[in-house]
DNA sequence: CTCATTTATTAGGCATGCCTAACAACATAG
DNA sequence: CTATGTTGTTAGGCATGCCTAATAAATGAG
């Protein structure tokens, strides 16, 4: 009944992270998101539904319980991982996403609980995601995308939603990080940038950027 | 031309191995040691030498300079992977080969030079054995089996060549690993055990155990 | 409502790596 | 020298995961 291999892991891991944002997770976003072929994650998902680790209905992929159990401990592995990257070894919070990506599909539990406890247990990823713990249990903190802060109104980033390595870097230049406290000043109309204030500086911010930093 | 998959970095890292202790390496030998078929191996080897990694005479396998270079690389890597797992993760010495062995294919050349420097570049693993540097450069010290020291002979312990973890927990309840003294008190005759003093206590120990052993 | 685009699936392949069964080649003991 | 066991290879399969091309189904703009 358990079969799971790497490419399962990656493909559960996926479609938890895709269903966070919108819900219903399609196959054609599952496959950019993979930057797989659509054929290819068709005949995948059929696979997971044998499987009973996803539901497949018109309205879209849905994990199901098994799934969700077996995403949260490869998210809990590549989360911790990313720790390890960053407050071990000197990584930088932008070189870490690929790397942690390979790794989680090669750690042992044992592993995992050692890296958890040499890291005094992190309760997030240095992006600010929080991780789940040994029994998958994950606390979500409230947040709203800084993107629907009105101008005047301040916040506390919470966590980034963003892989891509360039983008993370362009933010940690600005300071843009988990912990760090950001004010809108200013919100253009007709969907244009936001002028924020970080300890200090002020930058202008796409709505689109805006709206994956998380803030509290 | 290149095209490197894990497997093929697991063959040739075995292939590596076994060259160090007996010279013509046989697809059974191989087979036994990867735990695979022999015409799985036998299949493999082909492949290996078309890609001029190996070269497969009458007298066994012996990897080309390219086969060396990269099962060298593979063996830095799994042999930092070793000190990172004891020395910043709390593994035991003998917890550490088959989680290593799985991490070696997982790791970027970023996170072995990260690993290398945060460990302050060792020289070898948690067993003795070199680790090859940056540049494949591998420094062997001379050193012999402590199954061939004679009565009353003593030297100090380089490496245990030796990957099972029973056999290492063993080891390590009589304090023989690398940097220790051992003395030799007495070796039975007709291949029997050596009585050795190793801290203070007396322990007899098979042949095949002693000559795993290398000490200078 | 209809035509065009987007989205999903089927069909047919291919590469990688593993397996068992059968056979060939060789060594060597009797 | 022959029978036997060891070693290696061929032949034929299978599972996993990926691909492209073609087709079907759904959506939505005019
Ligand atoms: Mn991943
Ligand atoms: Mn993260
Ligand atoms: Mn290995
Ligand atoms: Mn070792």
């Amino acid at each position: 009944m358990e079969a799971d291999t790497p490419r399962i892991e990656e493909y559960l891991e996926s479609i938890y992270k895709l269903q966070q944002e919108k819900h219903p997770v399609s196959t054609s976003r599952l496959a950019e998101h993979l930057k797989l072929s659509p054929p290819s994650v068709s005949e995948m998902i059929r696979k997971l539904a044998g499987k009973d680790l996803i539901s497949h209905s018109e309205k879209g992929i849905c994990l199901t319980e098994h799934g969700k159990t077996i995403a949260k401990k490869v998210i809990r592995r590549h989360r911790l991982s990313e720790r390890l990257l960053t407050d071990i070894l000197g990584f930088k919070w932008d070189e870490v996403h690929e790397e942690a990506c390979r790794l989680e599909h090669a750690i042992s539990p044992e592993m995992e609980e050692r890296i958890s406890e040499s890291l005094g247990n992190p309760k997030t990823c240095p992006h600010g995601h929080p991780i789940p713990d040994k029994d998958g249990v994950l606390i979500t903190e409230k947040v709203r995308p800084l993107s629907e802060l009105k101008a005047a109104q301040k916040g506390i980033i919470v966590s980034v939603f963003e892989e891509d390595p360039k983008m993370l870097q362009y933010l940690a230049t600005l300071g843009l990080m988990p912990d760090v406290c950001v004010r809108v000043e200013e919100v253009a109309p007709f969907g244009g940038p936001l002028i924020v204030c970080v300890s200090g500086s002020r930058y202008a911010l796409g709505r689109e950027v805006a709206s994956k930093i998380k803030v509290k």
